[in-house]
DNA sequence: CAGTATCCCTCTAGATACTG
DNA sequence: CAGTATCTAGAGGGATACTG
């Protein structure tokens, strides 16, 4: 990922280039904060919009719709509308979104194993 | 991570609420496409400043310092200046640093095993 | 309730120039 | 070469109001 073009140069690869900025351009989309909370938030359930808007703190309704959409796009989530009046709209990862989610619980698990670690770096770092 | 509050309410737990904000804001600084991208290209070995701008394509000189300084910061990487002149600033990854690499990696490995799922996502989602 | 559209302002981030 | 500072345009994102 974000390869640094070892195959650069042959010319017959314009191919790898495209898969490789496409790359490129999903990590930018999903390596968001936003994103990655509601992939966290979301987990193994199913939410409502106005559900997923508490479990991530701090959201706006503006973020959080164009965040959704673009989870959706990529396939990352499932959107179901249910034709009711009021209307329920419910969120799911898809198998893909499922499979990114692992790493993000790996993230949150990095976080807090080393915020020991970190607080003291930036003591350090701060009175320096 | 992100914790759902689950013992919001108690009253003793301020410490609890604590590491919990501490998390986020650990979170939204790593959880940036920079960040990542530049965890993701020190890798195992050491680089200097320019080379790392090589490698990260099209990051500016600006956001590259201000991520640096941010993992500093955070004892994510370490930065060792030589006194010499012209100067050389040579920066590495600290154990915590590779620790989150591995997790980057697991991003990125998911990004390419999903490339194909995610082109037909997009293409079903923009027809529609 | 969920979603879209508009306004508006902040703050990000690029370009440029300057120092050790 | 690496880093800091300044200026500035423009995207990001909040608040609000309106629709199905």
């Amino acid at each position: 990922m974000v390869t640094k073009h070892e195959l650069e140069g042959l010319p017959e690869d314009a191919d790898l280039r495209r898969a490789d900025s496409l790359a490129r351009e999903i990590f930018s989309d999903v390596a968001n904060k936003w994103a990655l909370l509601i992939i966290e938030a979301l987990g193994e359930g199913t939410l409502r919009f106005s559900e997923i808007r508490k479990q991530v703190e701090g959201v706006s309704h503006k973020m959080l719709t164009q965040n959704l959409r673009m989870l959706e796009r990529n396939g990352l989530v499932d959107r179901e509308v249910h034709p009711t009046v009021p209307p329920r709209v419910e969120y799911t990862l898809t198998e893909s979104g499922r499979a990114l989610r692992v790493t993000v619980d790996a993230i949150c698990g990095w976080t807090h194993a080393h915020l020991g670690h970190i607080e003291d770096a930036r003591r350090r770092f701060d009175t320096a």
